[in-house]
DNA sequence: CCATTAAGTTTTGTTTTGGAACCTATGCCA
DNA sequence: TGGCATAGGTTCCAAAACAAAACTTAATGG
């Protein structure tokens, strides 16, 4: 089965997973969470290529996770905020960031 | 960045989708949590490949989410069940599943 | 005029995934 | 005894996704 076949799964957490469960997308809403909505700001902090995170934001706002906003008219300027749908999967990021913390120390320092 | 180099991340979210965080793991903790145990019951019902399945049962039992348990000597079979560590998990599975049911409703009907 | 910023897009090569077939050891049945 | 089923994988190849880096566009500041 194909990844991209998940959206119609009979269970809930299946589908869920079909928007947010692929690398990086759950990366970017942290960053959201953290206040974060420029490009920019979630290419550089999450280190994920511009390429992607294109990809992954485009699809988010497809969902109605995220909600593109022009906040600059001259010259043109995105960026991206939570949605409703999006505020409410912050629990789920808190329960891993928790987790994280209690169960996946640092090995070794990261440059990030 | 890749995706390889999260573990040692500062961020304790990314740590966590280190290890949790790509397609198809998520859904095995989801047959996990649901009482399923053996390789063929997670492969018939997350409807992933055989090969990604061995992969990735290979992987949270080196990450300490599942432990492997011989239940049958003659002929040797094995089937995976969950650590406290991986226990610990499920309450961000049972937001997604609300999140899911909430938001996610199904289009066409699935054949799994 | 030239450099900079922000939000992408394009290109090229590498890695991961999907699908299917195959393997191994034992149990079951006639 | 031979043959089929079961369970837990492994191997192979093609297709899709990803990583890295360069390029684009449009406006701003000195």
């Amino acid at each position: 089965m194909k990844w991209s076949e998940l959206s119609d799964n009979w269970c809930p957490v299946a589908r869920t997973l079909s928007v947010v469960g692929d690398r990086w997308t759950l990366l970017i809403l942290r960053d959201c969470y953290l206040g974060k909505s420029k490009f920019e700001e979630f290419a550089e902090s999450s280190g994920m290529t511009r390429h992607i995170l294109a990809e992954r934001l485009k699809r988010l706002v497809e969902e109605g996770v995220l909600e593109r906003r022009l906040y600059s008219t001259a010259p043109k300027r995105y960026d991206y905020v939570l949605t409703e749908k999006g505020e409410e999967l912050r629990p789920a990021l808190r329960i891993m960031k928790d987790w994280g913390k209690k169960h996946m120390p640092v090995r070794r320092e990261a440059k990030a």
